[in-house]
DNA sequence: CGCGCAATGCAGTATCTTTG
DNA sequence: CAAAGATACTGCATTGCGCG
């Protein structure tokens, strides 16, 4: 994803809860009139990349605003249609909510109730949409750090030795630190072969100065085992009830917070859609089925009941070269010169990047698949 | 040729290192 | 020793690619 289309989809963010507020505002649904404040805070995040909404917002890539204008426009309805006995408020404030160490993009307020709710905001232009939402990556320690300890943040965990700490789950010593004063001493081994498995690819790898995709193949291959085995041994010893518990939070399952994700064809949302709501109550029933295998590659994560699946996730496990070998699609002769990390350097195609290199990593997603549950059908 | 798995590169954040 | 710069790591949503 290149720079235009990052600035375009934050960009659609704000414009989309700009739409909310015009579209309730347009209902009489609305608390306050404050869609242009909201419509002055887009229009001053563009101008802070030196765009405009009607040139570089709606020219570069189009198909962000007009999802939001398929879709938002009809959420809204619904919502209001749900909820006649209320109006709505909706506001946008990323900086504060990564303090507070949530994952949402936008809140509603309801005026017929206390709390905000927190909305996480999915709008894909890609052509598998929104029916396969990725919603968490990460390294293979990372993934499973998170099971294992409280997020706080960006690779970082609550430090239960000291109140309002944090500690980077990268960091051996506090790591192990912290699993030997909570009495988790058999946690140690299992991360530190995650642990293991990063320095081991880098290893075998970073002295490859030429790409070779049978090498790379090769290496993932032999860590796929490795990784699967140390997690499932992780998910034994934390019992399957808490790693439920932790993956229904990762996925944006557990209903605490509230979802809304779109793309060209669909929206999905947790506060106006049955279906999904009937999901999300679903997995998080205890008389539904849990349970956690491999397949290929991934780690699968299966809600079932009487043998049905209701909704399966998957985790493949491979290596994030990020970039490590400069092999643009345009193959060339020679050597091209390459900006890598800050350093112009001359690098021929498929040679290693010396700076960029040092990012090659373990790598997880997790992508939720939606489409088989069902809730876009009909 | 559709689907699922894999790969990409940049942003955000925290922390470490160098510089004045 | 504070400020500035460099580095490391995670997060995101896309595109690419191989396989049936």
């Amino acid at each position: 994803m290149d720079d235009a289309q990052h600035v375009t989809q934050d960009a659609a963010e704000h414009y989309a809860v700009y739409v909310m507020a015009k579209t309730a505002e347009d209902l009489g649904a609305a608390t306050t009139s404050h869609s242009e404040a909201l419509w002055d805070g887009f229009v001053a995040y563009l101008a802070h990349r030196t765009w405009t909404h009607d040139v570089q917002f709606v020219e570069l890539y189009p198909e962000y605003k007009a999802n939001v204008d398929r879709q938002v426009p009809r959420f809204v309805d619904r919502l209001a249609s749900k909820y006649p006995r209320s109006k709505f408020r909706f506001a946008i404030d990323e900086a504060r909510f990564r303090i507070m160490g949530i994952k949402a993009d936008f809140t509603i307020e309801f005026d017929t109730e206390q709390d905000p709710h927190f909305v996480s905001l999915k709008n894909y232009i890609g052509k598998s949409g929104i029916t396969r939402p990725q919603v968490s990556s990460g390294t293979f320690l990372s993934f499973a750090a998170g099971f294992v300890f409280e997020r706080r943040g960006v690779g970082t965990y609550d430090d239960p030795r000291v109140a309002g700490r944090t500690f980077s789950g990268s960091n051996k010593v506090e790591r192990d630190g912290v699993l030997a004063y909570q009495g988790r001493t058999e946690l140690i081994a299992p991360l530190q072969e995650l642990d293991d498995i990063q320095q081991h690819i880098r290893n075998e790898l970073l002295s490859m100065r030429m790409y070779d995709e049978a090498t790379v193949k090769a290496v993932i291959q032999t860590i796929v085992p490795r990784g699967q085995a140390a997690m499932l041994n992780i998910f034994e010893t934390l019992g399957m009830g808490a790693v439920r518990a932790k993956f229904l939070e990762r996925a944006g399952l557990d209903a605490t917070e509230d979802v809304l994700y779109f793309d060209a064809h669909n929206f999905v949302d947790s506060i106006t859609n049955p279906k999904f709501s009937r999901l999300v109550d679903l997995v998080n029933d205890p008389a539904t089925e849990f349970s956690i295998s491999p397949v290929g590659q991934s780690l699968r994560f299966r809600f079932s009941a009487n043998g049905q699946s209701i909704l399966s996730v998957d985790v493949p496990l491979t290596i994030n070269t990020n970039g490590a070998w400069h092999r643009p699609k345009q193959r060339y002769a020679g050597t091209q010169e390459k900006n890598d990390k800050g350093h112009r350097v001359q690098l021929q195609w498929g040679e290693l990047r010396p700076y960029k290199s040092r990012e090659l990593a373990t790598s997880t997603n997790t992508y939720i698949n939606l489409k088989a549950t069902g809730i876009f059908d009909g």
